[in-house]
RNA sequence: CGCGGGGUAGAGCAAUUGGUAGCUCGUCGGGCUCAUAACCCGGAGGUUGCAGGUUCAAGUCCUGUCCCCGCAA
C-alpha cells in the first residue's frame, strides 16, 4: 500500500517508523518547515521525522502551506492510497482529504471526543485525568472529529509527567497505525463516529500558562508541573521574586493555616508551600531560577538560604 | 552574525573604588544524644572555564575563545 506519511514532532516518528518496518511503501514525508533553533546562531533544525524520513531515503516535502496547490500537485504525483498524519501540526485542506483513495487517517493522541486540538497530552495531565490514550480516526473537514477506527486507553501513573507520557503515547499510537493500517487495507476498518456532544479542546500551550495561582488546591498544582512539563513549566516568584521554575514537587498531607503561597518550611527536604486547602501543602523538589540550572531545593537553599 | 544572564572548593552562592578568595550544604575526624535530615568542635578541599593583555597588584579592567542557561521557536 502507498503511503504518504505527515507529522513533525518526536510523537510522529514511531509511527513513520513503523510502518515503514512493516514494509509498507511510504513514498513521501510532510513535515513542517525547518525553524530556526539554538540561541547564538539561529541555526536550521531538521523536524525528527524530517531527520527519520531523510535516514531512510524517503522524499520530504516541507511546504510553507498547504493550500496553494503545489501540495496538490505533488500528492497526484506520489499517488498515496492513504494518507497518515500524526501531530503534523497543520489542517488538510478538503481537496487533500479527498484525495487518497482510502482516504487520510489521524494518530491523535487522547481518548476522542476528549481533548481535541493541539496538546492533548498536557492537558490530561492538567485536567488530573486518570487514564488518556491514542484514537485512530478517519480525518474529516473539522478538526480531530472524523470516525473513530481504534481506540485504546492508558492509565496515567500519579507522578507521570507530560514527557513521559508523551513518549509511552508515540509507543503506542505506532502500534496502533499498523494495526489500523493494515484493517484499512483490508477494508475492515471501523467507522464509528464521535459523540460530538462530549467533545472538549486541548489548546495550544503557552508561557502564561506557566504561573502558579497558589489558591488552588496542592493537587491541582501538582497537576499544572506535570502537564506542563517540560514546555513552558510551571513557575512562581514567591521564592526570590522573580519567575523560578518548578521542575519536581510532591503533594504532602501536612496541615497549615498559613495564606496561600506562604512558604511554611524550607530545609534539605524541600520547600513546603500553603496552597488552597488547609491539609495538604506543596513540596518544591527541583527548581531552576531564571538564568541558572535546574537543582534540587536543597542546592538552591545552600545558596539562597531562606528565613522561614 | 536575533536579544539577554552566567562559568569562583564536590553542590549552591558571596567577594565595596582592582589590594590576604569567603559563606551555606556536603565531605573527613572528634564530641553530645535513646535517636536523628538535629546540635557542638576541628580539618581537608581553589592556578577563580581557557588563552593573552593592562597594572606595583586582576575573580574584579581589556581582547579573543570554549561551555552552560533564559527569551525566542
Amino acid at each position: 500500500m502507498r503511503i504518504v506519511f505527515m507529522g513533525t514532532p518526536d510523537f510522529a516518528v514511531p509511527s513513520l517508523e513503523g510502518l515503514a518496518e512493516a514494509g509498507y511503501q511510504v513514498v513521501g514525508v510532510f513535515s513542517q518547515p525547518d525553524r530556526p533553533v539554538g540561541r547564538h546562531h539561529n541555526k536550521l533544525q531538521p523536524t525528527p521525522v524530517k531527520a527519520r524520513a531523510l535516514s531512510r531515503g524517503i522524499p520530504v516535502y516541507q511546504p510553507e502551506t498547504l493550500r496553494d496547490g503545489t501540495a496538490l500537485a505533488v500528492l497526484r504525483e506520489l499517488e498515496p492510497e492513504l494518507i497518515v498524519v500524526a501531530a503534523y501540526g497543520r489542517f488538510l485542506p478538503d481537496e487533500i482529504l479527498n484525495l487518497p483513495p482510502k482516504g487520510c487517517v489521524n494518530v491523535h493522541s487522547s481518548l476522542l471526543p476528549k481533548y481535541r486540538g493541539a496538546a492533548p497530552i498536557n492537558w490530561a495531565i492538567l485536567k488530573g485525568e486518570a487514564e488518556t490514550g491514542v484514537t485512530i480516526m478517519h480525518m474529516a473537514s473539522e478538526l480531530d472529529a472524523g470516525d473513530i477506527i481504534l481506540q485504546r486507553s492508558t492509565p496515567i501513573s500519579p507522578e507521570e509527567t507530560a514527557e513521559m507520557l508523551y513518549g509511552r503515547l508515540a509507543e503506542l499510537g505506532g502500534k496502533m497505525i499498523l494495526e489500523a493500517a493494515a484493517q484499512i487495507e483490508a477494508g475492515t476498518a471501523a467507522r464509528t463516529p464521535q459523540d460530538h456532544t462530549k467533545a472538549t479542546l486541548a489548546p495550544m500551550l503557552s508561557k502564561e500558562m506557566s504561573p502558579v495561582d497558589w489558591t488552588r488546591s496542592a493537587q491541582e498544582i501538582f497537576n499544572q508541573i506535570r502537564g506542563l512539563y517540560p514546555w513552558p513549566g510551571a513557575s512562581t516568584d514567591i521564592i526570590s521574586g522573580e519567575p523560578i521554575k518548578i521542575w519536581g514537587a510532591q503533594v504532602v498531607e501536612k496541615h497549615t493555616d498559613a495564606g496561600p503561597g506562604a512558604i511554611i518550611a524550607a530545609s534539605k527536604q524541600g520547600i513546603d508551600v500553603a496552597c488552597g486547602e488547609l491539609q495538604h501543602v506543596l513540596r518544591i523538589l527541583e527548581l531552576q531560577p531564571p538564568g541558572g540550572k535546574r537543582m534540587t531545593a536543597a542546592a538552591y537553599l545552600a545558596g539562597h538560604p531562606i528565613q522561614v
